[in-house]
DNA sequence: CTAAAAATGTAAAAAAATTACATAATTTAG
DNA sequence: CTAAATTATGTAATTTTTTTACATTTTTAG
């Protein structure tokens, strides 16, 4: 793990004057891995030993073994730590911020990942007769992405914005059927009411979304990314990327269960696309 | 440039001790960075004073900088690299590729935005009188996207799916109004259509596009990800998360823009769902 | 072959990091 | 609420590491 991070996840367990020192290193890592011990020391406010021993807290040898650990976390594009925005970044500022933040979440929902569910989730959609993919909000932007994915793969899909469209095609449902659905939070009624309806109707339910959620509990199974909640400006943003990349995965892994004269089949579709486009120039020179 | 290929390039230069650390440090480099200046002389059998004037004439300001150049370019040697999904990639594998791969281009995305083209759009949009989001296949969600972050910034918006309504729109469009039009490519020749229909009508189109395409050459201006083409299943990917990002990006610098008190109707817009959501547990623990 | 220049090493000085220990702050048990 | 114990922090001395100044050796040019 990048020591940044580690720095970030530990923070809490800190006392009062490593704290302090963590403060100065992450506010400029830059500068911490050009400094002494004592410049930083001073930079900090503690004493010399304090850094040392802030250094060794992290499993590192001391201060200069310290740094090499931070120069190559820094070293690896980016040091993403959850950094918010604040009423007065600029423009560089905040662009760092999301970009990092982002990166971070898809990182922790890496990690947090259970690789045995996915593989669970894409037993059940390729031997689904239909898929339909339902979302509310900002998720029902995912679902539709996720119809965009699947839809090429030859099996029925749907995918409904409208709640009411939503249950009816829930009531409709079969064994065999399989309805996913996108929610970050899983306390959405109306998703959890499909959840059960559908469910009731005996399809197969994937959830996307919190493990011990009111809709995770409704779910046969459930895929969570466990990336936390944004609150930056009341608005989802890391958290619906985190499920865009799970979309990829299962359709990744839908792909390959399907073997290779399957993916000769994708390139027919995106090779359909070709007429209505420009054609791409190739090098003149 | 890379620190270990800068002594490989500058071999020939140095004098016979120093090519002996020279030699050393790259048969292991992973060593060197762990060495004191002491062992590395006697490894390398010269005297310490010769390493430190080998690291000098690396431009670095000691051996301590040296060693702190060194590690980063090891980590640097070991980036997220753009792998692709393999056939006989098994979950694990094909997971971490995916999370991996999207982050290099996010991290590809980031260094090669233009903050300045970033900043002038968040200009145009806070200006706007009314604004239409467009995409088509999978840059249509990134566009429901949109209009699911801009619709709570009060602000007449809209996005539609079909082309035909696209183009109607993009007609009856005036001064003022700006379109912002989704397309990784930039070759797609009705979204380039509606641009030019929307220019005529004196809209502002911004385009979320390759810089040099069809579409991008129509626009007013032009916001670039640069992120290298999917190519791994003939599906839109890393792209459109870009996309996303910057998205999050705009919206986040319109918040920005418009102060604190702005925010707090944001704030507002979020907890309006309240009622339609289970209560979250607090720790009863 | 000799003188000048360059390269390298030795040893001392300086800087940096670490340790041992003392003091202060905080927590816990009574 | 107080006193003991624990934990956190700082001071000063020690050790390690790096750097400098200068001496010696090696190389090169005439």
């Amino acid at each position: 793990m990048n020591i940044l991070e580690k720095i970030n996840s530990q923070i809490t367990t800190f006392s009062k004057s490593e704290r302090k020192v963590a403060e100065v290193i992450i506010a400029n890592p830059e500068q911490a891995i050009h400094s002494s011990i004592a410049t930083l020391a001073k930079v900090a406010d503690v004493s010399e030993p304090t850094v040392n021993r802030f250094c060794r807290r992290l499993d590192t040898k001391g201060f200069p073994d310290f740094k090499l650990h931070l120069a190559q976390g820094l070293a690896n594009g980016t040091p993403y730590v959850n950094r918010h925005v604040d009423e007065s970044d600029g423009p560089d500022e905040y662009c760092a911020k999301i970009f990092e933040s982002t990166m971070a979440a898809l990182d922790i929902a890496h990690r947090n990942l259970d690789i045995g569910q996915i593989n669970r989730a894409v037993d059940i959609l390729t031997q689904a007769k239909k898929i339909s993919f339902f979302g509310l909000g900002a998720s029902a932007s995912v679902a539709q992405d996720a119809l965009n994915k699947f839809f090429r793969f030859n099996v029925p899909v749907n995918c409904f914005e409208d709640i009411v469209m939503q249950r009816m095609s829930c009531i409709n449902s079969t064994d065999g059927d399989v309805v996913v659905i996108f929610s970050h939070t899983g306390r959405t009624k109306p998703l959890v009411e499909i959840a059960q309806i559908a469910r009731q109707n005996d399809a197969t339910v994937i959830g996307l979304t919190a493990k011990d959620s009111p809709l995770g509990k409704e779910c046969n199974m459930c895929i969570s990314s466990d990336v936390p909640e944004d609150t930056d400006l009341y608005m989802p943003m890391a958290s619906r990327i985190a499920q865009l990349v799970l979309v990829d995965i299962l359709a990744t892994g839908f792909t390959l269960r399907r073997g290779p004269k399957f993916r000769d089949n994708l390139k027919k579709v995106k090779d359909s696309l070709r007429p209505s486009r420009f054609e791409k120039k190739e090098n003149l020179s």
